[in-house]
DNA sequence: GACTGGCACTCGCTACCCTGGAGTGCCAGG
DNA sequence: CCTGGCACTCCAGGGTAGCGAGTGCCAGTC
């Protein structure tokens, strides 16, 4: 049996109530606030219908009731009714952005803003390196055994390497075969170098095999190992405004979770599939953030998606505001890094 | 009237349980755990003087003991006995910190390390540039009017800049300017490099001089702006093993400095005058980490430092044994900058 | 003069009880 | 199907009592 009109008006009514004030909602304060044109009866009866479906639960008996997570998946899909950001904070996001120097200041600005907004934790993917492309590649002779390779990319990343050489070269060697992995390998997609890096050695002079294998094995060492790895994180001291009830009473693991680089990969690296993600409670794979919900979305310049970004917080948020401030920050973050 | 050695001995073993504790420490206890040859009352006694004189102090009438900051500050000066590292925390220190493929990796790993070892917050600062010398310097042409400029210091840090050009250059050109500034700067300490590179701009031939001056604006902008701006942070979830007492109950407000990085740097920055330093409680600047005492030391190859790195916890935290933990660390770290 | 044992006192902590109030579930009636 | 009413549950808050740890002080001893 599905729920009918007034059913989704109640289970709406009390996630707003409780975002709102974090306590358990009753019925009585519900028809009241909400200026229902039933009786706080009616809506016990409704109450107990949507607690056997599992919609919303009671801390105890006889208190007031509280959604659950499956109750806040209907709310974010079904219920929930978008709110626009008002001027003033659309002015706030362009204020706070413009004026950024370069790629690590957008993204700590970035960070920032958007914790400051939606006043949770906030984190943001550096423009990842697979799905940009090679601007240039810079070889600069160490000392006669030793070039360090620096490769730039369109979104603005510098990554670097030292090569350790199985021979000797001078400056016009370093020189000559700068030129070519430049001629070969720039404006490619990083995701689309390794079959050129591959046919880069099998094409080069035989006297140099040695030291473009190497050159090459460095190079593609740094396109998978270093892939999307660098994070900003902002805002953990939101936690602590949280309420007993809303991480069963620790931020402990979550605060530990939030350290491990690998696990806020997860969180919103993987975002590109869909155009914004919610996760709420327990549909979250990383155990210690069970109690909490992540708001997260890829952006880049243009339709392409270059990074994610997103914030965690109580499963207890203000989900239409968070949602909305998650995807216009991710917009104007775009919009930012196509005009570099 | 200067305290006697029993007093001392008093204080000492004050601080030494309410560490382990966490828990006021009376003067029963106090001659249980350490036989002391005295009685109890004698201890009280003890105590009374040492309150009137301010190194600890009651929670409550009828309740123990507890170190105030004053004391903690005698205790290190004078009574505290540095624990060496056993084996173990040796090899666990050098097995954790081999096999740092970057500089990056070197901090990162440092900073966990540091965090776990001591179970506090740790924060390292990135080799700062300043203290650094240059080791190459890279021009690429992006377009006919903008050049990207690469720095590379000994310390294996890199920074880039976009240099926007008052006229077109070709290749030839940029490669000519390449080998005069690195002619000119490799080699030298960054401090020093200001007036070196003012010289390059009074030399060079005059038809190079507005694309000369602009390379030398963005240059002293590098050295100057970007200056000693990075941190890595770690073990933050260790801010909750508090307990109540410690923080005045809230660590929100450390969070909120920890993630200033301006306060961060005052914290272990200016590290360099003394090798190591201990500030307790109301001895830090920073409002916010009144509560806190932080432990920090430089770090660098040789003797030279070219960063400092350092721990935050509790006023109430085990002394002897965090500063031989962050001394230590530093050292390896220095090592491990003098062999790359 | 320094130390000790003893004693009265303070005070926080815990457990307990009690009561008020909010909220529920259910039932009978419209 | 909705409503008003009623009995019931249970949390929260406040007050009280007892316990225990710890103190300060004093008189006595070495």
């Amino acid at each position: 049996m599905p729920l009918d009109e007034r059913k989704l008006d109640v289970l709406r009514a009390i996630v707003e109530d409780y975002v709102a004030t974090q306590e358990p909602v009753g019925s009585r304060a519900l028809v009241e606030r909400h200026h229902m044109r039933v009786s706080a009866a009616t809506v016990r009866n409704d109450m107990a219908f949507l607690e056997d479906e599992g919609y919303i639960r009671q801390p105890h008996t006889s208190a007031g009731r509280v959604p659950t997570d499956r109750g806040y998946r209907l709310f974010v899909d079904k219920l929930s009714r978008i709110k626009p950001l008002s001027p003033a904070e659309r002015r706030a996001i362009e204020r706070f952005l413009i004026g950024a120097v370069d790629l690590d200041d957008v993204v700590h600005r970035t960070v920032r803003l958007l914790a400051q907004v939606t006043g949770q934790v906030a984190v943001v993917q550096y423009p990842s390196l697979s799905r940009s492309s090679i601007r240039h590649l810079e070889l600069v002779g160490v000392s006669t055994t030793r070039l360090l390779l620096v490769m730039i990319t369109d979104t603005g990343r510098v990554e670097q390497r030292v090569i350790e050489l199985p021979e000797t070269v001078d400056d016009t060697e370093v020189s000559a075969i700068r030129t070519v992995i430049n001629e070969k390998l720039v404006g490619k997609r990083l995701s689309e170098t390794p079959i050129h890096i591959q046919a880069l050695v099998d094409e080069v002079d035989p006297t140099r095999i040695g030291m473009m294998s190497a050159i090459a094995a460095v190079l593609l060492e740094t396109l998978i190992e270093r892939t999307d790895e660098r994070l900003a994180l902002a805002g953990t001291a939101n936690l602590t405004r949280a309420g007993v009830l809303d991480f069963h009473g620790s931020i402990r693991p979550i605060l530990e979770a939030l350290e491990e680089e690998v696990v806020l990969l997860k969180l919103i690296g993987s975002a590109g599939e869909e155009p914004l993600r919610v996760r709420i409670g327990d549909e979250n794979e990383i155990e210690h953030l069970r109690a909490t919900s992540v708001v997260s979305t890829g952006y880049g310049p243009g339709a392409t998606i270059v990074g994610g970004l997103g914030v965690l917080g109580p499963t207890r948020m203000d989900y239409p505001a968070t949602i909305s401030a998650v995807s216009a920050v991710a917009r104007y973050v775009g919009e930012m890094l196509a005009q570099a």
